[in-house]
DNA sequence: AAGCGTTTCAACCGCGACGTG
DNA sequence: GCACGTCGCGGTTGAAACGCT
């Protein structure tokens, strides 16, 4: 950055580094180190103070700085250790050799950032973002999952985990759909619709690598995860599991893997310590997806340890045309 | 070409952690 | 235990570079 060249009520220069200065600094450091960096200014005949000199040091000269663009491999690095480390940048920069905090610093506000916001992904918590009008619409989705267009790994990575929310609320309004067009009202004893004899579409995302919470078992949350029935397949659901399948099918040889194991062999992050945080909202953050909304208001008494009662699918629905903050969403796509 | 808005990133600031006496 | 000095970290700043009209 560019400041005032001389700081106000000291005679030691601010600002910019000249090269003449770098010269002299970096030659001193050559000879004798920086032990002392309060009296390294002196010794090194720089009219700066020790601060200034350590950090022109730690974030410019240090020879080992490796400069220009970071790869796709370091910022699929600096994404998953932020979601361990959060805004710990000397801690993220020790993990990839030649960074400085401050560069990872700055290329996550400038670029991380704004990309996880564009896929509607919180950059601070890494869960999808609440403010659903920031998500891809349902044709740009199912688009993607029929098309495959995913343009590289990253992208398909962070494309799934808003995905992840969007598709809890589709496979919601699939399940009433799936109902209001079958006699299950008249036939109870007709599960398979709703069945849990089905594979769990969403065990993955539940159970699996992305999310590394526990969470309880939820009979409406298993419900509307099921998978979709190929009796009926309609189009829709068929690209919900491709995209399902492409998730399944990882994101290449190194893949993102962002559970604990990973994490721990790959960057050396005890996360048994410091757990890792969901980066697909599982369950508790408040607003993170209406699935999780509706699970949480419902009344565990109301299911059964096999199924999802009807009226479940359907309070479930009621709360989530109620809420204002997805009426909007759920009128795009029905109409 | 000029003007204006936006983005980038080197550098500063404040504060907490740590070490020493 | 306390005071003081130094170091390192994370947030913020703002001129330069860039892009758009």
């Amino acid at each position: 950055m560019v400041r005032s060249p001389f700081s106000h009520g000291s005679d030691l220069k601010k600002g910019p580094w000249t090269p003449e200065e770098d010269e002299k600094l970096i030659d001193y450091i050559k000879i004798n180190g920086h032990e002392n960096w309060k009296a390294l200014p002196k010794l090194a005949g720089l009219n700066r103070c020790g601060k200034s000199c350590r950090l022109r040091w730690t974030n410019y000269l240090r020879p080992d700085i490796k400069r220009g663009k970071f790869s796709e491999e370091e910022e699929r690095a600096i994404v998953n250790l932020h979601s361990v480390l959060g805004n710990k940048w000397s801690r993220i920069a020790n993990h990839l050799p030649g960074r400085t905090d401050n560069e990872i610093k700055n290329f996550w506000n400038t670029h991380i950032r704004k990309k996880l916001l564009q896929m509607g992904i919180d950059p601070n918590t890494h869960k999808p973002r609440t403010d659903v009008n920031n998500f891809l619409n349902l044709s740009q989705l199912l688009g993607a999952a029929q098309f495959g267009n995913m343009a590289s790994p990253w992208d398909n990575f962070l494309k799934l985990q808003a995905d992840a929310n969007q598709l809890a609320n589709i496979q919601l309004l699939r399940n009433l759909l799936l109902i209001m067009n079958t006699n299950t009202l008249a036939n109870p004893e007709n599960n398979s619709l709703l069945g849990s004899q089905n594979p769990n579409l969403f065990e993955g995302l539940v159970n699996g690598a992305i999310i590394s919470n526990t969470r309880e078992p939820n009979p409406i949350s298993q419900d509307l995860f099921e998978p979709p029935v190929t009796t009926q397949s309609p189009n829709d659901f068929q690209a919900i599991s491709n995209l399902w399948a492409s998730y399944k099918g990882g994101f290449g040889p190194e893949g993102l893997n962002m559970d604990n194991n990973s994490l721990s062999s790959s960057y050396g992050i005890q996360t048994d310590q410091n757990p890792l945080p969901a980066l697909v909202s599982a369950s508790t953050s408040p607003g993170t997806s209406i699935f999780n909304q509706t699970e949480s208001k419902a009344n565990p008494s109301n299911y059964s340890s096999t199924g999802t009662p009807t009226s479940t699918i359907f309070e479930a629905w009621e709360k989530l045309i109620e809420d204002d903050n997805y009426s909007s969403y759920w009128n795009d796509i029905l109409e």
